[in-house]
RNA sequence: GGAGGGGUAGCGAAGUGGCUAAACGCGGUGGACUGUAAAUCCACUCUCUCCGAGUUCGGCAGUUCGAAUCUGCCCCCCUCCA
């Protein structure tokens, strides 16, 4: 099986810094597996690698889409499993823990893509009962107000009747590793790398957004709807930024949730670590047969 | 010095004699999640030996069968007048 390392863990954690220098050690290629840097233009606020950061290491999966498209999590699978085939040594790095999942895992995404319009005129509980009708085990899963995931499983279960529950397997030989840190330090680096984000430009990357005709308020990456609030005057920059911070924090904690939950990983404390731990780790994995 | 307003759980804020360990919001913590995932949603959040008990609503002393809610004194904060 194709050997594959995932570099995982929560934003503002420090996976940039870590997974450059080991792909430089170990020659291998970044995927990347945060959602919002697939976006083009979407570079301070996303805190996406920069190309002086580039140079030393190949990055994939960077700058796809406009800021607006939809780049599913089918596109991410197919695309991204034909670029682990085609690289030696794959690290994949971010912290969108579905799409992870999704490109290590033998996730099912045949089914069809989403279209929440004709649900429209359906309130939750109506909604939520009409799945209970259909499959009561699904509807179990979820809570009538998560209207979302209510809708997608309906539409899974009218498409194909019923909802992948099993564990899921892993497609690679996978070596999991997610790096944490101590909750209140990680969420000082959060407050921090906001501030830095507000002084080192995001103001004038959503000014030019803007004049490109993007509606700021369409973006749901975090920080960007909030500063075009304070480019309308409805909020001081003091303000936005709070919220900014607050929204990366509550993020941050999902992610922690998902990475806990929902992979097999070893957990790298970056607090107190050493990155030889981590390369004689890395270099176990891909000398063992 | 004088006149008002106010002090409620980590924060904001309801409550103005019993149905109140105290609404609600925020924050925090835990969790769910196989197609918006930087999304969406749920639970818990005074303390403890936690299916029961113990301490709370600035402090102390009262009234009352019963007080965050009424009375007195004291402390602190804000606004206005001096």
């Amino acid at each position: 099986m194709k050997k594959v390392i995932v570099i995982a863990g929560p934003t503002a954690v420090g996976k940039t810094e870590i997974s450059i220098k080991l792909a430089e050690y170990f020659e291998g290629e970044i995927i990347n597996a945060d959602a919002s840097s697939f976006k083009k233009k979407l570079n301070i606020g996303t805190a996406k690698v920069n190309s002086s950061e580039m140079k030393s290491v190949k990055h994939h999966m960077i700058d796809i889409i406009d800021s607006l498209d939809n780049y599913s999590i089918k596109d991410f699978q197919v695309d991204g499993r034909k670029i682990i085939e085609s690289v030696e040594v794959p690290f994949i790095v971010g912290g969108s823990g579905l799409y992870i999942n999704a490109l290590v895992q033998d996730y099912n995404l045949e089914a069809n893509t989403r279209d929440e319009s004709k649900f429209d005129s359906y309130d939750n509980e109506t909604l939520y009962s009409m799945l209970m009708n259909l499959n009561s085990a699904v509807a179990n899963k979820t809570h009538p107000n998560n209207r979302r995931r209510v809708i997608r499983y309906l539409e899974l279960v009218l498409n194909q009747g019923e909802v992948v529950t099993r564990e899921p397997i892993y497609i690679y030989d996978v070596l999991m590793i997610t790096l944490t840190r101590d909750r209140k330090i990680l969420y000082e680096r959060i407050n921090n790398r906001v501030d830095n984000m507000i002084a080192s430009g995001l103001i004038d990357e959503c000014i030019k957004l803007k004049n490109d005709g993007v509606d700021l308020s369409k973006i749901k990456d975090i920080g960007y709807s909030e500063i075009g609030l304070f480019l309308d005057g409805e909020l001081s920059i003091d303000q936005v930024s709070d919220i900014i911070k607050q929204k990366t924090r509550n993020l941050a904690k999902r992610q922690i949730t998902w990475f806990k939950n929902k992979t097999n990983s070893v957990f790298v404390d970056l607090d107190n670590y050493n990155i030889n731990d981590l390369i004689s780790k890395i270099d176990l994995f891909l000398k063992n047969d």
